[in-house]
DNA sequence: TTACTTACTGAAAGCGGTTTCATGATTTGG
DNA sequence: CCAAATCATGAAACCGCTTTCAGTAAGTAA
C-alpha cells in the first residue's frame, strides 16, 4: 500500500531535473553547506518550477526529530487554561514546531499521556500545565531525555514558570484587611485532588491567606475554611449554608473567579447585598468578571504560557542547561464587590 | 546530526533478539499477516523486554500518512469554539490521530494556513471550522487530495456540519413576537468581513429574523439592523445611542451572547431595566448566559465538532464519498431577560 | 511417491529526506 | 610551474518502518 499516488515532486525530482546531485538539493534547500552561485540558480529554478516541497516526514525521520512540542493541561476548555494556551500559540505560532495540546480530564489521562507523550519518538519537548509532577514522574521524562517545561507547577528538577500563589493570597486577603474585615473566609477547591482546579495554587493561597491573617493578628478559623469542587452550583450550594451561619463572615476570599461567582449566587439566594452586606475577592480576573465587577487578582496567564513556550524553545535550542524557575507577578484588580464591614465588629 | 544517541530500540533490534526477520516483527505488530504461533510469542517476548515501541515518524514515512487532523479555526479562544474543539477532541482522542489547532486570527494566517495545511504531507484531514470557503479554496484542497470537513460553514462540494441559523433567527424573533414586541432590533457582528466572529451566521440569522418579521406582517426598519465589532464594549457604546433614540426598540436579538451582554450594560447605562423596558435575546448560551439570567439560542457546539470529527474518520476509512451535510438543531432557552413590552404599542 | 497447494518467513526494496566521504576542479603560494 | 590547500559536488549510506517477492517446509491429492 505505498501511497506514491500522486505524492508530489521528491527531492530525487528536483535534482534530476536540475542536473544535480540530490545532495546539493538538500543543501541549498538548508543552506548548510556552500553551493555555487548558478548552480542554487538552477536548483531554485527546478524547484519552483516542479511547485516543490520537502516532505515534512522524512525530514523528521532523517534528523531524528520529530518537531512537535506536546502540551498536557487539564481541562483545556476553562478560561484560564485558554488563555496559557494562547500564550503558548502566540510563540509557537512562529517557530519550526507544531504543538499538540492532549487534554487530561481523569487520572487515567494523566498518566496515560505522562508516560507516552515524553518520547523522543513522539514529541521534542513537553510542556506541563498545572499538572502537579511526582518525582517518579521527573524519572521517567529523564530517562526518556525529553525536555519538559512546568508550566503553573514546580519541580526543582525542571525549569518551570509560575505565578507567586502564596504571595497572590497573602495580597487578596492583605486589601480585605485593610478594609477593616476580620471574619474572612477562604473559599477554594479540594485540596487533596491533585486533578482540581487549581491543586497547588489553592494550597498555596490558603498559605499567603493565613499568612495574611497571622501578620494582622488575626486567628485562623477553620470554620472559615470552606472548599467544594470547582463549579459555580456546588459552591452556590455550600456557600448558601455558611453565610446562614450565626456568625457569617464579612468576606470572602475566593480562590477563583468562578467560585466567587458561586458565592455571589448565594450571597443573592439570602438577600444579601455584595458588597455592603459580603465582600468578595476572586482570583483569575475571567471574561466576566470585569462585566460583574469583581474584585480579583490577575494573573499573567496569556504571559505564563508565552514565557513557558520561550523557556521550551530556548531549551531546544541548547540555551538553557540548568532549571531555571521564573516567577510572573499577580496583581489586585479593585472593582466594587469590597468595601469596609458594615458593622465593624 | 544524525541522533543515533540512546534512540531507543528498533524494530531491528527486536527482530535481531527474536531469531527471526524484522518483517516478522512489523507483521507481528500490524496483525497484517499470519504468523505461527510460538514464532509471535518469541516477538512478543522479545518486545516487552526490550520494551520495545516502534518510532511513529518512521511508520508515516513508510506508509505515507500524516496521522494528522488539522483543525483551522478563528479565534480558538473564544468560548463557542473551545465547546467545539472540546467536541472534536472528544472523538480524536480515541483515535490513531493526533490533531493540531491553527488558530486563524488574522486575513494573511488564514491564507497562509489554507496553501499550507492541507497538503498530503502535512496532514491526512483539514477540519475548518467557522472559516468561508471560496470557490478557489476548494480547488486548492482538491488539488492537493486532502480530505477537507467543515464545521458551521459550508460549501456545494464539500461534507459540512451546520446549524440552521435561519431558523434560528426565526425561532428568536418569533418568541418576542409572541410576546407582543412589535419594535425588535437586530444586533449583529459586521457582515461583511470574513473573518468577523460570526460571518455566515450573522447574515443567516439576519434572514431568520426577517422572515419572522414578514410573516407577522412586521415591516424590516433598517435603523433596528445595529451592527459592530463583535466585543462587548463596541457594543455597548452603539447600544447606548440606539437605546437613546426617541421611539427606541422594545426588544432586541443579538447574534450572540457577548452582544448580549453588551446591549444589556447599554440598557443599564441608561436606567432601562431588563426586561420590563427591554427584552433581550442572545445566541451561543455561553456560560456566563446562564448567571446573569440570559434568554438565549442554544447551539449543539459540542456535538458539532464531535460530528465534524467523526465525518472526517468516516471519510478517512473510505465510507462517505458524496459530500454529505448534517444540520444540527438549535434550541431556544427561555429566561428572565425577556418580557411583554410595558406598553404594547 | 510425485506434484501441487498452502502457510510462514527472511531478504531486500522502497518512503523522502540528511550527511558523510571521496573526487575532480580551482586556487593559492613558493 | 608544480605541490598543496580549498571548494563544490555527486554517490552512497542511513533514519526505522512496511511490503513485495521469492523461497522453504509442511500438508494434500493423485
Amino acid at each position: 500500500m505505498s501511497k506514491s499516488a500522486s505524492n508530489g515532486p521528491t527531492i530525487r525530482d528536483v535534482a534530476k531535473r536540475a542536473n544535480v546531485g540530490l545532495a546539493t538539493v538538500s543543501r541549498v534547500l538548508n543552506g548548510s553547506a556552500p553551493v555555487a552561485e548558478d548552480t542554487r540558480n538552477k536548483v531554485l529554478q527546478s524547484i519552483s518550477e516542479l511547485n516543490y516541497t520537502p516532505s515534512p516526514t522524512a525530514r523528521k525521520l532523517s534528523l531524528g526529530k520529530t518537531f512537535v512540542i506536546s502540551i498536557i493541561i487539564p481541562f483545556f476548555t476553562r478560561p484560564s487554561f485558554i488563555e496559557r494556551l494562547r500564550g503558548i500559540d502566540s510563540v509557537m505560532a512562529n517557530s519550526d514546531y507544531d504543538f499538540i495540546v492532549f487534554n487530561v480530564e481523569t487520572m487515567e489521562k494523566r498518566d496515560q499521556y505522562f508516560s507516552t507523550v515524553p518520547r523522543p519518538d513522539r514529541s521534542d519537548g513537553v510542556i506541563i500545565v498545572s499538572l502537579p509532577t511526582k518525582d517518579e514522574d521527573i524519572e521517567l521524562f529523564r530517562n526518556k531525555r525529553v525536555p519538559v517545561v512546568l508550566v503553573d507547577t514546580q519541580h526543582p528538577a525542571l525549569t518551570s514558570v509560575i505565578e507567586d500563589s502564596v504571595k497572590g493570597g497573602d495580597d487578596a486577603t492583605q486589601h480585605l484587611i485593610e478594609l477593616g474585615h476580620k471574619r474572612i473566609a477562604y473559599v477554594s477547591d479540594i485540596l487533596h485532588d491533585p486533578l482540581a482546579h487549581n491543586y497547588t495554587a489553592s494550597r498555596n493561597r490558603l498559605m499567603g491567606y493565613r499568612r495574611a491573617l497571622d501578620r494582622a493578628g488575626i486567628a485562623f478559623n477553620p470554620d472559615y475554611h470552606c472548599f467544594c469542587h470547582h463549579d459555580r452550583p456546588t459552591t452556590r450550594a455550600m456557600m448558601r449554608e455558611v453565610l446562614a451561619r450565626p456568625i457569617r463572615p464579612t468576606a470572602v476570599f475566593c480562590a477563583s473567579d468562578t467560585q466567587a461567582l458561586g458565592t455571589m449566587e448565594a450571597a443573592r439566594d439570602l438577600g444579601l447585598r455584595v458588597p455592603e452586606d459580603l465582600s468578595v475577592v476572586g482570583y483569575d480576573d475571567i471574561e466576566i468578571a470585569e462585566y460583574v465587577g469583581l474584585t480579583t487578582m490577575r494573573q499573567a496567564l496569556f504571559e505564563s504560557g508565552k514565557r513557558g513556550a520561550e523557556l521550551m524553545l530556548q531549551h531546544l535550542g541548547g540555551q538553557l542547561a540548568v532549571p531555571h524557575v521564573e516567577c510572573l507577578s499577580t496583581d489586585l484588580v479593585i472593582r466594587n464587590t469590597t468595601c469596609p464591614p458594615q458593622d465593624p465588629t
